[in-house]
RNA sequence: GCCCUGAUAGUUAAAUGGUAUAACAGAUCCAUGGUAAGGAUCAGUUUCCAGUUCAAUUCUGGGUCAGGGCACCA
C-alpha cells in the first residue's frame, strides 16, 4: 500500500507496489507521455522500478536536467550498441555524459574514420527506429565477470571487479545487446529521439593513466529536440569565430613558427597591447605597494638543485651548457631569482610585509602536445610577485592580493570568478607539519574572502598550497588565470632570514602571486572574451582616419598627427580605394573608431565618428573629440 | 609524450603520376568617392628529407609543425 508524496505536496496511495509509468499516469496522461526517468527518495531509479513502500517520487521529462542527461546517457549506449553491430569485435569500455553530450570510449584496433561516424550514426537511427525495449537484471558478481571474459569484453570485467561489493551488479538489455550499467535508463530506444550528432574521435587513455593502453573515443551531443540541437552548433560555431588563433592573424597582433614552437612572435600591434597591459599592471601594483624588480633569465644549475627545481620540476626545464662546460637553466619560475634579491642585505621584521614584483619571462619545456595558441606556450611572461611576510601577516596579505586582483578583472570586463584551493601533491618538498600550517593559513584567508570555492585535493605546487583564480569569459567558459601560494619552504631552503623583534633570525614567509597567471595567455582570453573587440582603453589601435577623398589627405594627416600628440592610437589610412572598401576593412580590423574627414569636416574643423558595430554618424568638434578620448584611452587607474 | 587528421601564393581554399586553379590582400593605372568590397593589368622550389617512377605537389616511409582529443598544466 505505498503512499507516494510528490514534489508539489500531494500524495497519492495505491493499492499495491507501483513503477513510474504508472505513478505518471496517475497524476496525468501528458506527463506520462513525456516522463523519461523518476527520483525516489533522491535517488534515480528507471521507470519500471516497482515502489513498494511510502516513498517521495520526482518524475523528470526532457525539461528536467536529469531528463537530458539521461537523455544523453541512453545515446551513449545506443552508440556502443551501433559501433558492436558494425564493428564486431569492437571492446565497450565507458561512456558517460558530460557538458553537452557525452562520449564513449572503445578498444579497437583499426582506428574509426570520420565515413564511419556518420554509417553509426546511422545504424544509431535505425536502432531508435527499432524502438527496443530497456530491460533491466541484477547479476552475481563472478557470474558477469565470467560473462564478459568470455565474451572478450576484458574492460568490463576489470570494471566489475572494481564496483565495491556493497553496490548491485546491474545489467541492461536492448534485444540480446547487453552492457553493464549502473543506470537508470529510458524505458526504450525510441525515447532517446533523434537529435543527436556525433562529433569527432580522439585518443583517450584507458582510466586516464598514460601508462595505459589508448582507446578510441567517440564524442557525441544529444537534445531533446532539433531546436535545442541546432542551438548548440551554432553556438559552437560562433565559439569557433572567436578563437583567438584566427583573430590573432587577422588583427595582425602575433603568429607562431616551426622554429620556436610555443613562442610567440608578437607584431607591433600584439605587442602594443601586451605593452599596455603591462603599464596598467604596473601602475596597479605601485599603487599596492609592490616594488618592481629583475631578475635574470639564465642561472647556475646549483641554484636550481637548492631550490629543489631541478629534482622536482626538470623535466619542464631548459638547460644550457656554456663552452666552458658549465650548466645553466633557463628560468622557469621567479621565485629563486626574486629570494636572491631579498637575500641582499639584512632585513628586519620592520621590512615585512616586502612585495617585490617581477615581470618575468620564463621558459617552460611543456610536452608537444599541450601547445595551443596563447593559452598554453613554452614561454610566457608572468605577472610576477613575491610577497616576504611573517607568519601572523599571511592572512592579512593573502586577503590584499585577492582584492587586487578582484579589482583588476573587473577592469578588464571580468566580474563572474570563482576560485579553486590545491593542497599538497604528491612530489613536494618539505616536512609536512609545515604543509599543515601553509594549508591552514590559506583556507582561511580564502574562507574569509566570502567568494565561491571547490576544493582540489593534491594539485598544490611542490613547494606550497594554492588558490586559483578562475574567471567565466562572456560566452560562459571558465579559464584559470592568477594564482596564489603558501610557501614556507623556499625561503628556508635558499638561506632567507629576517631579524625579528628580539634579535633572533628568522625564515619568513613567501607568497607567490601572479594576477593575470601569463600576459600571453591572458591575451588569448581577452581576445576570446571580446571576439576581438577590444575595450577602447586596451584597444592597440585606437581610431583610424579615413579620407573621403584624396583632396582631403592632407586634413586628415594634421587630424592623425594631433590625436597622436594626445596619446591616442591612431593611423590615417591614405589608400587609393574608395570610403565603402576603407570601412568595411578597419571594421573587420576591429578598430574602435573610425574617423571620416571630407568636405563638411574640413570646413568645420570636426570629425565624423563611426564606432564599430554601429552605423551611426557622430560629428565633433576636433578639439573636443581629443579633450574626450585622449581621457578614455587612458588605463583606469 | 600518446591517438587520429592535416600541411598548396601574404590569407582562405581548389586540382592533378606529365606546364598548378581561384577569390581576397599587395603593386600599378583608371575612376575622386559620404558610411561594410568601383573597374583593369602583374606573383608560388605545392612543409622538409629519403624511396618507388622515364616523370612525384600527387604514391610509400621518416622528420618537423599545426588542428582535435588524452595525459600534463599558467
Amino acid at each position: 500500500m505505498p503512499n507516494i508524496k510528490l514534489p508539489d505536496g500531494n500524495q497519492i496511495s495505491f493499492s499495491k507496489a507501483v513503477n513510474g509509468s504508472q505513478i505518471a499516469e496517475k497524476i496525468s496522461s501528458s506527463l506520462s507521455k513525456q516522463a523519461l526517468i523518476m527520483e525516489v527518495d533522491g535517488q534515480l531509479k528507471d521507470l519500471s522500478f516497482l515502489v513498494e513502500k511510502d516513498s517521495t517520487v520526482k518524475i523528470f521529462t526532457s525539461k528536467n536536467l536529469e531528463g537530458v542527461e539521461t537523455i544523453r546517457h541512453d545515446t551513449a549506449h545506443i552508440l556502443a550498441m551501433a559501433v558492436q553491430e558494425l564493428f564486431p569485435g569492437t571492446q565497450v569500455t565507458i561512456g558517460p555524459v558530460i557538458e553537452n553530450g557525452f562520449y564513449y570510449d572503445f578498444a579497437r584496433k583499426e582506428p574509426f574514420t570520420e565515413d564511419d561516424l556518420r554509417k553509426i550514426e546511422k545504424q544509431m537511427l535505425e536502432i531508435v527506429d527499432r524502438d527496443e525495449i530497456t530491460k533491466r537484471e541484477v547479476w552475481d558478481r563472478e557470474k558477469a565477470i565470467k560473462h564478459f571474459q568470455k565474451k572478450g569484453e576484458i574492460y568490463k570485467a576489470q570494471i566489475i571487479e572494481t564496483i565495491p561489493e556493497n553496490e548491485e551488479i546491474s545489467i541492461y538489455f536492448h534485444g540480446d545487446w547487453h552492457d553493464l550499467c549502473r543506470g537508470p535508463h529510458l524505458s526504450s530506444t525510441g525515447k532517446i529521439g533523434k537529435y543527436f550528432k556525433l562529433m569527432k574521435v580522439a585518443g583517450a587513455y584507458w582510466r586516464g593513466d598514460s601508462n595505459n593502453e589508448m582507446l578510441q573515443r567517440i564524442y557525441g551531443t544529444a537534445w531533446p529536440s532539433k531546436k535545442e540541437l541546432d542551438q548548440y552548433l551554432k553556438r559552437l560555431e560562433e565559439a569557433e569565430k572567436r578563437d583567438h588563433r584566427k583573430l590573432g592573424k587577422e588583427m595582425d597582433l602575433f603568429h607562431f613558427r616551426e622554429e620556436s614552437p610555443g613562442s610567440v612572435f608578437w607584431h607591433h600591434k600584439g605587442w602594443k597591447l601586451f605593452q599596455k597591459l603591462v603599464f596598467y599592471m604596473r601602475e596597479k601594483q605601485n599603487h599596492a605597494g609592490y616594488d618592481e624588480i629583475n631578475t635574470p633569465e639564465i642561472l647556475d644549475r646549483s641554484l636550481w638543485e637548492k631550490s629543489g627545481h631541478w629534482e622536482k620540476f626538470g623535466d619542464n626545464m631548459y638547460t644550457s651548457t656554456t663552452p666552458d662546460e658549465k650548466v645553466f637553466a633557463i628560468k622557469p619560475m621567479n621565485c629563486p631569482g626574486c629570494v636572491q634579491v631579498f637575500n641582499q642585505g639584512l632585513k628586519s621584521y620592520r621590512d615585512l610585509p616586502l612585495k617585490m614584483s617581477e615581470f618575468g619571462k620564463v621558459h617552460r619545456y611543456e610536452p608537444s602536445g599541450a601547445l595551443h595558441g596563447l593559452l598554453r606556450v613554452r614561454a610566457f611572461t608572468q605577472d610576477d610577485a613575491h610577497i616576504f611576510c611573517t607568519d601572523e601577516q599571511i592572512t592579512e596579505e593573502c586577503l590584499s592580493v585577492t582584492k587586487l586582483i578582484l579589482d583588476i578583472y573587473k577592469d578588464l570586463g571580468f566580474e563572474n570568478i570563482i576560485l579553486k584551493y590545491s593542497d599538497r601533491p604528491k612530489v613536494r618538498v618539505g616536512e609536512d607539519d609545515v604543509w599543515d600550517k601553509s594549508e591552514e593559513a590559506l583556507l582561511k584567508a580564502m574562507k574569509k574572502t566570502g567568494l565561491e570555492y571547490s576544493i582540489n585535493n593534491g594539485e598544490g605546487a611542490f613547494y606550497g598550497p594554492k588558490i586559483e583564480f578562475v574567471l567565466r569569459d562572456a560566452i560562459g567558459r571558465d579559464w584559470q588565470c592568477g594564482t596564489l601560494q603558501v610557501d614556507l619552504n623556499l625561503p628556508g631552503r635558499l638561506g632567507a632570514s629576517y631579524v625579528d623583534k628580539d634579535g633572533t633570525k628568522k625564515v619568513p614567509v613567501m607568497l607567490h602571486r601572479a594576477l593575470f597567471g601569463s600576459l600571453e595567455r591572458f591575451i588569448g582570453i581577452l581576445i576570446e572574451h571580446y571576439s576581438g573587440k577590444l575595450p577602447f582603453w586596451i584597444s592597440p589601435l585606437q581610431t583610424m582616419v579615413i579620407p573621403v577623398s584624396d583632396e582631403f589627405d592632407d586634413y586628415a594627416k594634421i587630424v592623425n598627427k594631433e590625436l597622436k600628440g594626445v596619446g591616442i592610437l591612431s593611423e590615417v589610412d591614405l589608400k587609393n580605394h574608395n570610403l565603402n572598401y576603407k570601412i568595411r576593412e578597419h571594421s573587420l580590423k576591429k578598430i574602435p573608431l573610425l574617423l571620416i574627414c571630407g568636405k563638411k569636416e574640413v570646413d568645420s574643423n570636426t570629425v565624423t565618428i563611426r564606432r564599430l558595430d554601429s552605423n551611426k554618424q557622430e560629428n565633433m568638434q576636433l578639439k573636443e573629440f581629443k579633450n574626450k578620448f585622449s581621457l578614455l584611452s587612458k588605463a583606469p587607474i
